[in-house]
DNA sequence: CTAATACATGACTATTTTGTCAAGTATCTG
DNA sequence: CAGATACTTGACAAAATAGTCATGTATTAG
């Protein structure tokens, strides 16, 4: 169970994108440096945030990216969506089938069960929180 | 936000364990069969578990494994805890640092304390929940 | 129109996680 | 004690994830 290093690191480049404002663009350039990554990968990480719809971007000189939607409106849940996958019971099932084609306990699956709970209560949870939040948060505020 | 696999087939070796009894040994071999995992494959699982405590084994002929506790002593966050581990705070910080040698959010992170607190919420709940429990929902019970 | 800026993309490399293998040790049975 | 069974271990191989690079396209400034 753990944190993908998308997920960390596309999460910081939509807050770098927040804290900028909805209408200014921020270069690739600008959030990598302020971040520690490289350009190359920021490019890599905003693709997909890109695609997930999170984000546009212009181009050529004054180009950049920006949010789609204002900071509170976009929760930790559909960030992670967008970038790690939180699986579905379906996936997990697919995902873990040992040897074989497919998984021994297709039929009543406890296991699958407990992973399906946990999904919803992490979902639930990050579902919740808006990156306004954690702006908030940096200033002071606890969650 | 991902189940690994280890987590996942530990987690089912143990249940193997669970359902013949604290007592009894079962072996490598058995287990892999009833997993459709490959017997190496099994073993270095528990080797993992053996390890976390979770499990004992006996050599020779009429060898095997078999839980250290009950499985209603045994909850999921201590499985998942002793397979996947949970990164803590400091982890993260440490895991995420970037081209950098420390994270540039190294004071007053808000994405720290969101994953903290996700960390909190499912161990909470993944600690309410026992072997046991599973085994029960094999049979019909809904988690 | 040309140069400069900045996004776009696919293919590549590196690292981590998964999974396998081979050689070894302990225990029981006869 | 000899042989069979089954755990133990470290090193290796395969697959997935993370991160880089080179080349291309759109937009603006002059």
């Amino acid at each position: 169970m753990k944190i993908t290093a998308q997920e960390e690191y596309g999460l910081r480049c939509l807050l770098q994108l927040a804290k900028n404002g909805v209408e200014n663009g921020v270069t690739v350039k600008e959030i990598a440096q302020k971040e520690g990554l490289s350009p190359a990968y920021v490019e890599k990480l905003l693709r997909h945030l890109n695609q997930a719809g999170l984000t546009q971007s212009v181009r050529g000189t004054k180009g950049g990216y920006h949010l789609t939607r204002k900071p509170e409106e976009i929760s930790l849940g559909s960030v992670v969506r967008a970038l790690g996958k939180v699986p579905s019971t379906q996936e997990i099932c697919d995902r873990f089938t040992g040897n074989l084609t497919s998984c021994v306990h297709i039929n009543d699956c406890c296991v699958r069960s407990a992973w399906a709970s946990l999904t919803r209560v992490m979902e639930n949870f990050l579902d919740g929180i808006f990156l306004s939040d954690l702006l908030g948060a940096e200033k002071g505020f606890k969650i």
